[in-house]
DNA sequence: CTCACCGGAATTGTTGAACAATTCCCTGCC
DNA sequence: GGCAGGGAATTGTTCAACAATTCCGGTGAG
């Protein structure tokens, strides 16, 4: 089992925390940033254990601040807790992967269909669609990941609706934590780019049904081909 | 400013913690389930304050372990935390509300479209579209409430998520926030037991297409009802 | 050699006390 | 009545301790 420390072996105490003493308030809420930051980021990779000891003298932060920052990092479902084991970050199997795709195949068509589609929001997605094909095609992969990412978080956005944004993001995170897990996410985005082109362009004539049924049969393949990659 | 204590002067401890000491683990676990009953109850009200040393006196447990369990229900935002003030049952505005709804008007008429219509599920609405109306008839408002609240789960049941329940339950667990901080909530919900019988009408029918458009007419209107009636 | 068992060491779960920083509230002054 | 000042209460955070549990290495039996 690989934990914390193997990847940071020298404590790094006190790694820019906000200011000497001003900004004082909520230390829990910085230490949880920072723990999704790392793991978002790649640096905690799934099934890390994170020992108190260690991660609260690393962050220089109590015991009990850092069990705090644990309660709110486990309602995103970012790590898992284990009873007198300790957490990890938490490691999403096919079933996880299941059901990120039932709530993407609900929120995201619905959004299609029924979100308020504004001029600018449509010109935004069609830069975001840019990003995604220069990036393809100078074989940018992390930069077309991000895009298609991007290009989703946005579709939700649609809905003008915070809590399904947030629950997108949640989604998306683990989704990364998915291809974090994988020994090599090699170019799993780029049969997708076309397809985001032309939900955008359906988007674009208005033709609000046939975007999310694209959309869901998007969603389906998506989802068929990540389960199958992982299986094997 | 209502406080906790003013509910409760003399202090409860320990009010059925989980066994002698067998069932050791996750005492802010359970703290949580408390206070988010209590709260759904009614027995704390929207604006209420919850302090830190009455609280963790009156649970019987400490300070720490209580601030774990508010990390947890911040997240729900069943909670509102204010730096250095303190922690106060959420108090949902009509801003809230709006976001209720467009929550709802996303996932509601998702789930009625796209969801995986069972015949279990469809009996189980129609069951308990029954209970709703004998429940009026009987003028039982909080039954009648209640099975309304019930139907709407079961709708969002259909997509499969569990984390969609989950986001769902949270949404009418802030719907019952609304109606606690209003003086009286009296028959909001009877307007509406009609058009839930209509809504399985056309499920039953195989209509989702009409299901869906007639769900999202009716959360309109729920909504503009509401916010009228906080308003004034 | 494998495996079950056992005891110490490490880790988690939880508590209580302490202290700085902030906010609350009451009092006295104009 | 309004306003400044100054304890008192409350929050934010840390530290040290202890029970309960799990982990880990060794030991002995088969």
């Amino acid at each position: 089992m690989t934990t914390a420390e193997d990847t940071t072996p020298t404590a790094d105490a006190d790694r820019d925390r906000p200011a000497g003493s001003a900004e004082y308030a909520h230390t829990a809420g910085w230490v949880a940033s920072v723990l999704r930051a790392r793991i978002a980021a790649g640096d905690l990779t799934p099934g890390t254990k994170l020992s108190e000891q260690t991660l609260s003298t690393s962050l220089g932060v109590s015991r009990n601040t850092l069990r705090e920052a644990f309660s709110a990092l486990a309602g995103e479902s970012v790590i898992t807790r284990i009873p007198n084991r300790g957490v990890f970050v938490a490691s999403p199997g096919i079933e996880e992967v299941r059901e990120i795709y039932r709530v993407r195949r609900a929120i995201e068509p619905a959004a299609v269909l029924w979100g308020e589609l504004s001029a600018e929001a449509l010109e935004s997605m069609e830069s975001i669609v840019q990003r995604a094909l220069t990036a393809r095609d100078d074989g940018a992969v992390a930069d077309m990941a991000d895009a298609n990412q991007a290009l989703h978080s946005s579709v939700v956005d649609l809905t003008g609706s915070s809590s399904l944004r947030v629950l997108m993001d949640r989604v998306l995170a683990e989704m990364r934590l998915v291809f974090h897990a994988m020994t090599s996410a090699p170019d799993f985005h780029a049969h997708f780019v076309e397809r985001n082109v032309r939900l955008v362009e359906r988007l674009r004539a208005g033709d609000r049904l046939a975007a999310a049924e694209g959309l869901r049969a998007y969603l389906d393949d998506a989802e068929t081909e990540l389960v199958r990659r992982i299986s094997t």
